[in-house]
DNA sequence: AACCGGTATTTGAAATGTCAAAGGTCGCTG
DNA sequence: CAGCGACCTTTGACATTTCAAATACCGGTT
């Protein structure tokens, strides 16, 4: 069971922190790790200080670069969540009058999102925030190697998207 | 309001795809893109070719590696994912006859679970698969680059995990 | 032996997440 | 104008996720 090359292969993958894994499953599992952790802290620090949760973040900050509102479909593009996802989200964000749902007279299937004035204020604190807490977690990181490994890994997204039946734009 | 430091401070993180944020921005939504892209391909694969989910393989990997089982303290740590969740994770993982769970007499607060002979099977096969994906995924990605990647994403993560409350092993 | 602080897991509420199916609506075509 | 295929959103079933409170148990003290 040790002996042949298929379980040599297995063990990679499971064995020893990942020590003995091919190269592009040890940079996926850092990239998991280090992506839960990070957006773990984030998640904290929104519910300690706004009471807001990331997916309504991610949400209203695609609203704030649309400010007459996108429809649910191209929010659920945008923020990779699927349809049914979203409407819950919205749904959320609407009572708590940080969104407003309106449906165009010209095409009634549509529902279109907006920010409202108030989810616009709160939305620009948790930005402003955000990015400090970014900083603050990355401070041990040069800038070069900062702007190096976003070049890198828009790499690894193109290449990833090369391999999916759908196309990616960013 | 376009013209105060703070607004142009703003518009950064939301303006434009990542075009005018901060470095440690525009890094930190990269990531998260490419690590979501990555993971809905790879969990919409685990679906379709073994109707397991994500966190269901993560659990599984830490007790191929762990024949003896592990209490779910120490799954929950090592998953990075909350004792009440390991809880029902595990409970469907033993219901699909994959995992047992254990009290030992020794101490009678603590539960291990442990991979069943067809849970291990079940699991080598789909590590197998998980590693092809990966390589086909990133095909597009000299190795050198992803090498170089793990060793830089290592930076992030340590600096992350130093700017936070507890300390993270890998 | 009853108590107590610490440890380990479970439970319950609420939010997020997918997928598939159902519901409306639009535009075109016969 | 009735029908039909295509598009957009919602709904429903289920899994995952967190947090906080509750439960259960251990070890040592009194």
């Amino acid at each position: 069971m040790d002996t042949d090359v298929a379980s040599v292969d297995l063990e990679m993958i499971t064995h020893g922190p990942e020590a003995r894994a091919k190269p592009e499953t040890r940079l996926w599992l850092r990239m998991l790790s280090t992506t839960k952790l990070i957006s773990t802290e984030i998640r904290k620090r929104l519910r300690a200080e706004f009471g807001a949760t990331l997916p309504q973040f991610d949400l209203m900050a695609q609203l704030y670069r649309e400010r007459g509102g996108l429809r649910l479909g191209e929010l659920s593009k945008r923020t990779m969540v699927t349809n049914g996802n979203v409407t819950g989200l919205v749904e959320r964000l609407e009572a708590e009058g940080l969104v407003v749902r309106e449906t165009p007279t010209a095409d009634r299937r549509v529902t279109v999102a907006r920010l409202t004035e108030e989810g616009t204020r709160v939305f620009s604190a948790m930005a402003e925030a955000h990015e400090t807490w970014l900083r603050e977690l990355m401070a041990d990181v040069g800038t070069d190697r900062i702007v190096s490994l976003w070049e890198e890994i828009g790499h690894v997204k193109r290449s990833t998207a090369n391999h999916l039946s759908g196309i990616e734009g960013e």
